[in-house]
Order: structure tokens, then C-alpha cells, then sequence
DNA sequence: CAAATAGTTTAGCCTTGGCTAACAATGATA
DNA sequence: TATCATTGTTAGCCAAGGCTAAACTATTTG
């Protein structure tokens, strides 16, 4: 039935040159695919985190109307991630005050931040111009696995120490 | 959560040495995000024409089932964005009768396809490993602005001329 | 210290993108 | 040709992440 298996296409257009051209096996493809799923998922959770690590730490105090004027987002939607991140265990708070984040809040946002900085380094290693960088990086970052992680940190390390 | 991970991360800590450090401003700021979310929204939609232009490309025509499969995902969540994308003017269906690109559909097809091939021969050109590669691939792809993808193709032209 | 302003939360709505279950059409084959 | 497996569609559910409007709390200031 499904086992309309791979079959054997020789690149048609073999002009481009690659391996990548053919149709990945079935269950491969439907695994990629779910990792990009399982990413969205996470990736809003991490921004917020990130960012409440970010406030904490460069102006002492994370507060709902920062987090909602640094993302773009009404209050209300701050007020209702603020929930969610306090069922996952990644923030506390009590009402009308500000935010702390618990340990493993404090995790995420380390993982996330060294993770942002290798993207967005290597980015302007690369030669992005700082304004791109920036905004390619803030996307990006929740898809780069660790193995590119550290290429990219190798990477940023051979251009620097040049 | 991410799987394919292990490394450790003893990078973070050298990389303290820029203007990254400081918060962006904040309109700034919640441009960056605003422009992640954006992509967020045509993300699946370009992904799924991706795939109906492959499947047309590699296999002759494209069926809701291998579309399901190739996700992994249900038939009534593939039906339900054919509905969709007929409606945004990129796919022509009978029912019960396979799928075709409108010119759009193609256009956007291809876009999408040249984008992810520059992705994938970047990080393979880098020295990330072909599995990693197309993971990554997959979920960083809709977030490289085209001066980033410009820069990526130079790299490998370079690393293949040698 | 009372009133105004600023900040936070809640209620209720909407759209997306998943799912399952039930039903409908197609096409092979007995 | 009648049956049945495969494929496609529809209905109806759910959670996430937006929004606005209204209610509530905290803080500033007259």
C-alpha cells in the first residue's frame, strides 16, 4: 500500500550537480519534518525566556509591559504566556509583580542566549551585514543543531584569530 | 526536545566580547520578532509546495496520501491545507484527482527549493554531516534573508573551486 | 490621602494546524 | 459487474498564540 517505496529516480535534472536532488526515503523525510514541527513548538517558549533573562540582567527587573513593547505583542498575550511558562516551571511570579525565573528558566535562558550569540557571531564572521545578522539570527537559532553549533563556534575562532 | 544533541558548551563565555551584549532598542527589537513570526506564517504553506512540486517533479504527480506520509501527518490535515492553498491561488484540485502548481504555485516552488538547496550545500560545504545537514537545513531555510543566502552561495563556490 | 495614571489580569473572540471518526469516490480484481 | 481496499473529504474536537475590551491593582502625584 504505501510502499510506494523509494523508487530509484535518477536525477532528472541533473544539472544541479548534487546528491540532495533525489526525494529523501519516506520515514526520513516525515522525521525532518516533525523535528521542524517539535522546534516551533519550543521556539516561542525560548524567546520569551531568553528575553526575560535578557531584561533581568540588563535592567534588574523583568516586567510584562517590557516583555510586550521588545516583542511587538499586546500585553494580554504576555499576561497569558506568563501563565504558561509558570505551568511549565520556567517562571514565578506573583500577580502584579515582576518576574523571576526559576532554575531551569535560568537554564533555557543560558542555552538559548550562548546559542543566539554563536548564530549571530558567526553571521557577521561570515561577512552579514550586523543589522541582518540580527534579524537572521533571531530566526535561526531554534534550528541549528549542536554539531553545527560548534562548527560555526570553530568557525567564528579560525576568522578571529586572524 | 532537540535529539540529535550532545556536545558541551564551553563557548558561550568567549563570545562576551562585543555590542551584542547590550538590548537592542526597542522598536528594533520588536521588529525582529515581528519578522520571525511573520515567516512563521508562510513557513508550512511554502513547505508543503515545496513538497507538491517535488512530488510532481520526482514521481510525475502529487497524491494527498504520499503528501501525508512524506510529513507525517493525516490525510485530513493534508486535505485541509489543499483547501487552503487552493484558496491563496497556488494549487488547482478536483476532488479526488491529483494535484497541479498554479504559476504562483511554481514560482514559489522553485524559490523555496533554490533556497533550501543554497541552505543544504552550505552547511555540507561548512562540514556538517549530511543527516545533520538536512535537518537543519529544513527548519533554517525559511529564515535566511537573501543577503545571507547570497553570501552562503559565494562560500561555496569558493569551497567547491578548490 | 485621594485621584489619576500606569501596569496587570481576565474574559471572550479568532485563526491555524493538528487530530479521529465517519463517510464518499475511485479503481482493481474476483 | 459487484465488491472491497485505497484514497480523499467532511465534521467536529483541541491547543496555541494572537487580539480587544473591561476589570482590577499598584504607584505617582496633586
Amino acid at each position: 500500500m504505501s510502499d510506494h517505496d523509494q523508487s530509484p529516480h535518477l536525477t532528472a535534472s541533473s544539472s544541479n550537480s548534487n546528491s540532495g536532488d533525489a526525494l529523501p526515503p519516506v520515514g526520513e523525510h516525515a522525521r525532518q519534518y516533525e523535528t521542524v514541527r517539535n522546534a516551533h513548538e519550543t521556539e516561542l517558549i525560548e524567546d520569551y525566556v531568553e528575553l526575560i533573562g535578557d531584561l533581568i540582567q540588563h535592567r534588574g527587573e523583568a516586567r510584562a509591559a517590557d516583555i510586550a513593547t521588545r516583542m511587538g505583542v499586546s500585553q494580554a498575550t504576555v499576561s497569558k504566556m506568563i501563565r504558561r511558562l509558570n505551568e511549565l516551571g520556567l517562571v514565578t511570579s506573583k500577580p502584579y509583580r515582576s518576574l523571576f525565573l526559576t532554575e531551569e528558566g535560568q537554564k533555557m535562558a543560558e542555552t538559548s542566549r550562548a546559542r543566539h550569540d554563536i548564530v549571530l557571531h558567526f553571521l557577521r564572521a561570515l561577512g552579514v551585514n550586523d543589522h541582518t545578522a540580527r534579524i537572521d539570527a533571531e530566526g535561526m537559532e531554534h534550528h541549528v543543531s549542536n554539531e553545527t553549533l560548534s562548527i560555526m563556534q570553530r568557525f567564528i575562532d579560525e576568522q578571529t584569530r586572524r
